[in-house]
DNA sequence: TGTACATCAGTGAACGCGCGTTCACTGATGTAC
DNA sequence: TGTACATCAGTGAACGCGCGTTCACTGATGTAC
């Protein structure tokens, strides 16, 4: 993944695989610095190519971007996918399991998730990108319609269990990818806090869930 | 509000309200922009006003987005209160009227919700930002404080409870702000369905935490 | 009520910079015969 | 197995642009006497 960046060192005409490389980088780049400070001259810079290589690979800066948000969101389809087979399979156990796999894979892959999330220009009509975005969120409306339908829930109440459920892991992971976190003490051990709540949010969700929906008003 | 803006039309040599007018500006800039697309010079040429001004009020790009971030803390504290003053005062009526307000709040001010919880540069240290966020996040932990103290949770399920809550809104709040709303159909009245969403999800959360944070293991 | 003068709040030209993209090019690779 | 040649994947110089900030300046305002 590191294989070739910066220039030098046995370098040939030909870098070999420079797409992967250049997304690699631009990921790197976007967790270190944000929104700004994410230039495609500093991306081929990092990789230790010229300027206009990158063009050849994905046009434009917009190019890139999508390329970036496609692995986004079949990562985040594949990481709820495996939170859901490591649960105990009951509809609610599923539900946990996806939104552990949602946070997971947020926090392991920031760049991937901001570029999804955040409005980024990005080429929407490119069909790997839509049929990945697709996938993703048809995900979880599966995953939730099943919970829904165990619990007895009218449709206006099953879109808002998705939307809670959504909303909540949605919500944690940009707190801690945005540094938000006064709830955890200064001398405290940041990883493990952060991994203790994750996993009481993620396991409480979908009880409360049916238990609230059940009997509002 | 809009009073100067667009050079002509009876302008004296001074502006007047060239700080009010230019902090409007890079509000409404942001949040026809996004991230990108924000820049001094482009504040400044709406403002009707020469790229130099705003260094006279600011120093630079910093200082306006940091007075941007204090009106939006100062504004989500406020909005928090109002919430909870419109309930009945219990306090779960307590914590779903803030949970109400923050959504009210970063619906109807999207550029200083970004600039408070996207990384922004801005100045931490300066005096009126920093009590501004302090009083917004005092405003949370204490509501659920005394929700919590009432539902009898103990140190760890009471600071889960206030991420929950915390994520729940936020999470929500950025979903509809990024335009991530996969779940409003095509013909739906896009405004009713999000209004209608944000009343049910603040509806929910404080019972379900009480229920749910009660019976885990 | 006038007047001198300090201070405030703007101007506009200029700086150096890094950006995305284009262009004609060239070295490397792979394929047809 | 060789060889001609098309195609691929890079180079590096150049373009025009808009940016943040600086600078010396000037018009307007407000205050002391």
């Amino acid at each position: 993944m590191a294989e070739r960046e910066g220039p030098g060192e046995g370098r040939s005409y030909h870098h070999g695989s420079l797409r992967e490389s250049l997304i690699a980088t631009a990921e790197r780049l976007l967790a270190e610095r944000g929104v700004d400070g994410f230039t495609l001259r500093e991306c081929a810079r990092r990789a230790g190519v010229s300027p206009a290589a990158p063009a050849h690979h994905f046009g434009n800066v917009t190019g890139l971007l999508t390329a970036i948000a496609t692995l986004g969101f079949d990562g985040l389809a594949d990481a709820m996918e495996a939170g859901a087979a490591e649960s105990d399979g009951t509809p609610r156990g599923r539900l946990e399991g996806i939104g552990r796999g949602y946070i997971r894979f947020a926090l392991a892959h920031p760049a991937r998730f901001r570029v999804i999330f955040g409005r980024f220009p990005l080429n929407k009509a490119e069909p790997r990108f839509a049929a990945a975005a697709e996938r993703a969120y048809g995900c979880l409306a599966a995953t939730i319609a099943v919970a829904a339908r165990e619990a007895g829930l009218d449709p206006d109440a099953e879109r808002a269990a998705l939307v809670v459920a959504w909303s909540t892991v949605h919500g944690f992971a940009n707190l801690v990818l945005d540094g938000q976190t006064p709830f955890i003490a200064a001398g405290e051990d940041r990883e493990a806090a952060i991994e203790a709540l994750a996993d009481r949010i993620v396991r409480l969700f979908p009880a409360a869930l049916a238990a609230g929906l059940g009997g509002s008003p």
